[in-house]
DNA sequence: CTCCATTGACCGACCGGTCGGTCAATGCTA
DNA sequence: TAGCATTGACCGACCGGTCGGTCAATGGAG
């Protein structure tokens, strides 16, 4: 069974969004990309906000099901959490352009669309924020368990912006180093493996 | 002495740029946010290019100044690492333009300019990862120090898509939460203020 | 003080080209 | 032949950018 036309359209609308923004990529450019025409991408979408809901819409379903599926395991709390990162964390390796496109391009849904978005967003945050508390206890106030989510998934989107597949960095390791971090701070993170040289070069955007 | 007009336009175009993303901003909208005309803003900025290139060189200079400062004052490490973080944090409370528009838009200028400005960007990693070595000293080896300052500038650099200027939170206040994660995990974090009912609501983008 | 050359701020109208989107026609397959 | 996949030709709107030209301020020469 091929996959439908529908879904390589969206493929490779998710790598050029990603590249060029959602206004800076064209639809002509997309069609070849894709190599068909440009009528036959509006034949499976009716617009360019469709191509992007729907590309935002079943990523953001993705990461619902993925934090379900980590609590259906009923692991104890503070593995629990660990699960939760690492499990977004290897999601994360093959979708950089797909989350690339949530955080840059969501805002141009028109807003009832948008609202569907968000409000998936927040279940994903809520189950963050639910992990954290369950770790922490009684060690932690309610009120700190969203802040602390939030630099928990700072730490780990950051990735969007200078970790690549294949690089010197794998995504399972640094999931333990984000693990480490929370777990103990700047001084707890992980033992460092053998780098080979000039490996530092591969990390450089930021700021 | 009033500011002078190449610079209220620089500063409307980081405002509309990062509204609309660089490609979506028309110069049209944009002269018509500045109340004057397209020409005028072709008197100033020979291109769409340049304009988007003086805003971000400027900024990174800036914070490229912002550790230059940070280090003259010869703090003790611990102490020079928090200081980078709550300057950091203290600047981001006014640039929230600037810096979203840095880190969305950058990838439009031509590899010339774009270099530029990955140059100072290296120079800011650099600064954050030496002052992460020299405050954990033999604890930490040389090769953790940079993914170290990736996890710091995750936590810091998140709060574009979720911390307000005027919010619950402020700048400053968060600041010691990035401060307490590192120097002890997330069970370390500041002790919980007086938080008023709902302000949750404000916090609610990430995923 | 007068005159005028020079300058920089500023504008409406316009250019070639590209955008998102449409549509009638043509395969191709069952 | 029915029906879906696919196409090239086409459209009005808008894009980044330029043009010819206006206007007030400045300043040096007489």
């Amino acid at each position: 069974m091929k996959p439908a036309q529908s879904e390589l359209i969206l493929e490779a609308a998710a790598r050029f969004f990603a590249e060029c923004g959602f206004p800076g990529a064209s639809m002509s450019d997309l069609a070849r990309h894709c190599g068909i025409s440009k009528a036959l991408v509006y034949h499976y979408y009716t617009n360019k906000e469709a191509l992007l809901f729907d590309m935002t819409e079943r990523y953001m379903a993705r990461l619902v099901d993925l934090c379900a599926e980590v609590e259906t395991r009923r692991l104890p709390p503070g593995e629990h959490l660990r699960a939760l990162i690492r499990a977004f964390l290897d999601e994360y390796q093959t979708s950089q352009s797909r989350h690339m496109v949530l955080t840059h391009d969501a805002k141009f849904l028109e807003p009832a669309r948008r609202k569907v978005i968000v409000s998936r967003q927040r279940q994903v945050i809520d189950a963050f924020r639910r992990a954290i508390a369950a770790a922490n206890g009684e060690r932690m106030s309610e009120a700190s368990a969203l802040p602390a989510a939030m630099l928990v998934f700072g730490m780990m989107n950051w990735t969007f912006t200078w970790l690549k597949p294949g690089g010197t960095m794998s995504y399972a390791e640094f999931a333990e180093w984000v693990i480490g971090m929370i777990e103990g701070g700047i001084g707890n993170l992980p033992p460092p493996r053998k780098v080979l040289p000039g490996a530092r070069r591969k990390i450089e955007r930021a700021g």
